[in-house]
RNA sequence: GGGCGCAUAGCUCAGUUGGUUAGAGCGCUGCCUUCACACGGCAGAGGUCCACAGUUCGAGUCUGUGUGCGCCCACCA
């Protein structure tokens, strides 16, 4: 037993009470300030590694959830810079579109009227009044901006404060110029090819934001509903049932349709039938999609009731009656057909009504007329919302922007160019593209927005004319329509006859975040910069927006560049709270507020949580593991001040000790899986390895290496520190923290951009595995004795007699005087048995 | 109605090509004031691997059926 040594003074640059307190602070700033993570533009497309970070909608409240997903894309970002890649990681704003409106109106009290005049000293009231203000399109902008930049900043700080590793030079916002100038760059491209076409057609539409909706924006909510059995007459005087839930759209009836095979409704096909209360005739017709199960077998079919009635519509070419005007009210005409007096007579009492009031009046009105059988009968039924929406989407004929679809089997292919992972993400893709309708309509009728570059001749008449464009030339962009001038026109020929007029619509703010590669990537002006990280490498997103963001992205890149954008989409889960809902989404005081539990936690603790997230699965808010998270990088300061305090060994070839050679040889085997790991984006399990590695590193391997390493041993010395440099490097893109403050202590520059652990570089000659398992079982076996006993661990053991196979034994040799002196034992024996067991005698 | 995923210890989850006695962390229990770390350490208890059927010498793992949960999609009269 030796004597204890007095312990080495350690590098003057270890701290004496290391601490994880302030740490995100110090290094955010020292990252920003030394340009860690700047991007070097002159590399070339093969040493760059590019990722298509999502825009975060900055009008959404902030919740750990984000925390979550935007760690596992910054792992990918870290671990590549760190094998020697040039990663161009930007981030961007998405800061346009309805829901940046909606939240205006929400914080400030204001909404959007283009009629009124732009008054230059309007402030918004704080706080907001409850009933909005109207205010002009320009002090609504201009508000619009400046609450955005507000909200912008939070999300800065979050992502800063989590350690993303950014390079905020590469910075871009969905309403900027340079996006807009994009957006409208791609949207002439395509106008010019044909692939955009403006037309006339029923669109889905929300009442309330007075605006249409695409149809990957829709969602199904299952309402009350009701049945209401409707008598329409046959010629020959006889009633005829049909079933409805939306009797207030009787007056857009155009048509009963039944199955063709349907016995019973055989006989009428190609009659006419006439409808109750507005004595309007319609004709009785036959197509697939009418359900004889459904209601009373017949349907009526308006214009536009629902999604159904757009297709019977169009397959029988059928005229349009519209009811529904785009505020949700009923229109003050009538609709073309509805000649009969008493029926003009009942129209008009619904006229102006929305149509919950609407239904009631229409019922009560053939309740009356004797047109409608019995009570309404309720039941649940699903009805399309717009997903931000709080009322029914009704449809109506509008004029709308469109970007065709291409073939099926083009997107199925483009699809199957990307590398998925997981790989059962790809099947949400080819479902959605097996299911799509018509095409995708960017149209909305809102504000802020990118405005379509567009101008329309007026005549001498004033009438717009819609079908001859006055399309921006592609060195004007981005122009906005309203306010700029087309070529050939002056300021004062706007809205007047003879003039022009500009198109009055913005995008869909998906029409703009399908070209984030684009935007970030500089195109169409900076084509060098486009060819350096386009194909990108990465496209990591969350699953719920495959079917718009991925998706539109897709189809943008194969029209303008004929590829799939990137090679590789790493699709994560998303956040629930414990009980398995939705996490609350409150911001502020929450207890899943992100910035309250980087406080309580640190950052590194929070990004360890999110890195148990696996590609694809949901994770679930669980403090316990922000703890453990915390215990880890905790372990991390204290250890690499133990392991530097043992003094410098510059020579890693120093490390020749068997025990020592063992553990590098181990290490390395860490090393090799953590890679492949990365390099399949199980970044989980990269960390699993590293976590579990480095407990046993210090429980193991430590405790047995400690009294040697205390007399300065070279081998010791040397194995640690080269042991804890790759130890700390593995952990860097986990704990960019906590792993570089150790790093500071005893090392040049930054470990974020020092190079990814090699298996070579740790373990040059072949180390056997077997000294540090026997040596560890053997200490093992100590301690359990001693704890058993219930003696402390510092307990002297008279004997230990270790039984195993030669190899195990012969082993244990190679480690004979580190494991007497880990475990305080005065007499090791060994002999001979089949398998290794281990006999403890603990001195009196 | 269609599709996808999940189901393993009280909780959160690993279990790679089928192969002895199914693992980890947390929680729980006990012990250790230990000279890197009490924001610690050591150890212990705890499981009919959702059910049924099949393939196989052998199934947590493969096949089928069913059940439960979650998500995505769907033409909703």
């Amino acid at each position: 037993m030796s004597e204890p040594v007095e312990r080495p003074t350690g590098s003057a640059a270890v701290p004496e009470k290391p601490s994880l307190e302030g740490l995100e602070t110090k290094w955010r700033d020292r990252w920003e300030t030394d340009g860690t993570y700047g991007f070097d533009r002159t590399k070339t497309r093969d040493q760059i590694y590019a990722i298509d970070t999502p825009p975060p909608t900055v009008s959404g409240a902030l919740h750990i959830g984000h925390c979550a997903s935007y760690t596992h894309k910054d792992l990918m970002a870290r671990f590549w810079r760190m094998r020697g890649k040039e990663v161009f990681y930007p981030m961007g704003w998405d800061d346009n579109g309805l829901n940046v409106e909606r939240r205006v109106q929400l914080m400030r009290g204001v909404l959007c009227d283009p009629s009124l005049p732009y008054d230059p000293d309007f402030t918004p009231s704080d706080p907001p009044p409850k009933r909005p203000i109207p205010v002009s399109r320009p002090n609504f902008m201009q508000i619009c901006a400046e609450v955005v930049e507000m909200l912008e900043e939070k999300y800065h700080e979050l992502w800063s404060t989590m350690g993303l590793s950014v390079d905020w030079a590469q910075s871009y916002t969905t309403i900027g110029a340079k996006a807009r100038r994009v957006s409208q760059y791609g949207f002439v491209r395509l106008l010019e090819r044909d692939l955009a076409y403006r037309t006339e057609a029923p669109t889905l539409w929300d009442v309330d934001m007075k605006t249409a909706v695409a149809q990957a924006e829709l969602e199904d909510r299952t309402i009350p509903g009701a049945y209401h059995r409707l008598v329409f007459r046959r010629a020959d005087g006889e009633p005829l049932y049909i079933e409805t839930t939306r009797p207030e759209l009787l007056a857009a009836c155009v048509a009963v349709v039944a199955h063709p095979d349907d016995e019973r409704y055989k006989p009428l096909m190609g009659t006419e039938v006439t409808t109750p209360l507005f004595n309007v005739r319609v004709p009785v017709l036959a197509h697939e999609l009418a359900d004889p199960e459904k209601g009373s077998g017949i349907a009526m079919i308006c214009t536009f009731g629902d999604t159904t009635d757009v297709i019977w519509w169009r397959d029988l070419a059928l005229p349009v009656r519209t009811v529904v005007e785009k505020d949700g009210r009923v229109a003050t005409m009538p609709p073309a057909g509805l000649e009969d007096g008493d029926g003009r007579a009942a129209y008009s009492e619904i006229a102006g009504l929305n149509m919950k009031q609407a239904q009631k009046r229409v019922v009560e009105l053939l309740q009356a007329a004797g047109g409608i059988e019995g009570e309404p009968r309720p039941i649940e039924h699903p009805v399309k919302f717009w997903e931000n929406g709080n009322r029914p989407l009704e449809i109506v004929t509008n004029r709308q922007w469109y970007i065709r679809y291409p073939p099926t089997d083009e997107m199925l292919a483009r699809g199957r160019e990307v590398r998925w992972h997981p790989e059962f993400m790809h099947v949400r893709y080819d479902n959605w593209v097996n299911g799509l309708v018509g095409d995708w309509n960017i149209t909305r009728q809102r504000y802020f927005g990118v405005p379509f570059p567009i101008w329309y001749p007026i005549d001498e008449d004033g009438n717009v004319l819609h079908d001859r464009l006055l399309i921006a030339r592609d060195d004007q962009l981005p122009v906005d329509p309203s306010t700029d001038v087309p070529d050939g026109y002056a300021q004062e020929q706007r809205d007047k006859p003879g003039g022009f007029a500009g198109d009055p619509d913005v995008m869909d703010t998906w029409a703009t975040s399908s070209l984030t590669p684009q935007i970030a990537g500089g195109w169409p002006d900076d084509l060098d910069l486009f060819a350096r990280v386009f194909p990108m490498d990465l496209r990591p997103q969350a699953h719920d927006i495959i079917r718009t963001w991925l998706f539109y992205t897709v189809i943008r890149s194969h029209y303008e560049f004929d590829t799939a954008p990137w090679s590789d989409a790493l699709i994560s889960g998303f956040v629930q709270d414990p009980d398995r809902k939705k996490l609350s989404k409150s911001a502020g005081n929450s207890p899943d507020d992100p910035m309250a539990i980087i406080g309580e936690f640190g950052a590194d603790a929070v990004r360890y949580w999110a890195s148990g997230e696996r590609p694809g699965m949901d994770l679930a808010l669980d403090r316990n593991q922000f703890k453990v998270g915390r215990r880890l990088a905790t372990k991390i300061l204290n250890a690499s001040r133990f392991v530097l305090g043992f003094g410098e060994q510059p020579d890693a070839a120093a490390a020749s000790a068997p025990l020592d050679l063992a553990m590098l040889g181990l290490l390395a085997e860490v090393v090799d899986d953590a890679t492949k790991a990365f390099e399949e984006y199980e970044y989980t399990r990269a960390l699993e390895r590293t976590e579990s590695f480095f407990w046993s590193f210090c429980d193991d391997y430590l405790e047995l290496v400690k009294a040697r390493a205390y007399t300065g041993d070279a081998s010791a010395v040397a194995a640690l520190r080269l042991g804890l440099s790759a130890l700390l490097r593995l952990f860097a893109p986990f704990l960019p923290f906590v792993t570089e403050e150790v790093w500071s202590w005893w090392q040049d520059g930054s470990v974020h951009r020092s190079l990814w652990p090699t298996p070579g570089e740790v373990a040059a000659d072949d180390g056997d595995p077997l000294v540090l398992e026997v040596a560890a079982e053997v200490l093992g076996q100590v301690r359990k004795a001693k704890t058993t006993a219930k003696k402390s661990l510092r307990a002297d053991v008279a004997l230990v007699i270790v039984h195993g196979r030669p190899e195990q034994l012969a082993a244990l040799e190679a480690a004979r005087s580190d494991v007497r002196e880990a475990g305080r034992i005065a007499e090791l024996r060994t002999e001979p048995a089949d398998e290794l067991t281990v006999v403890v005698t603990l001195s009196e």
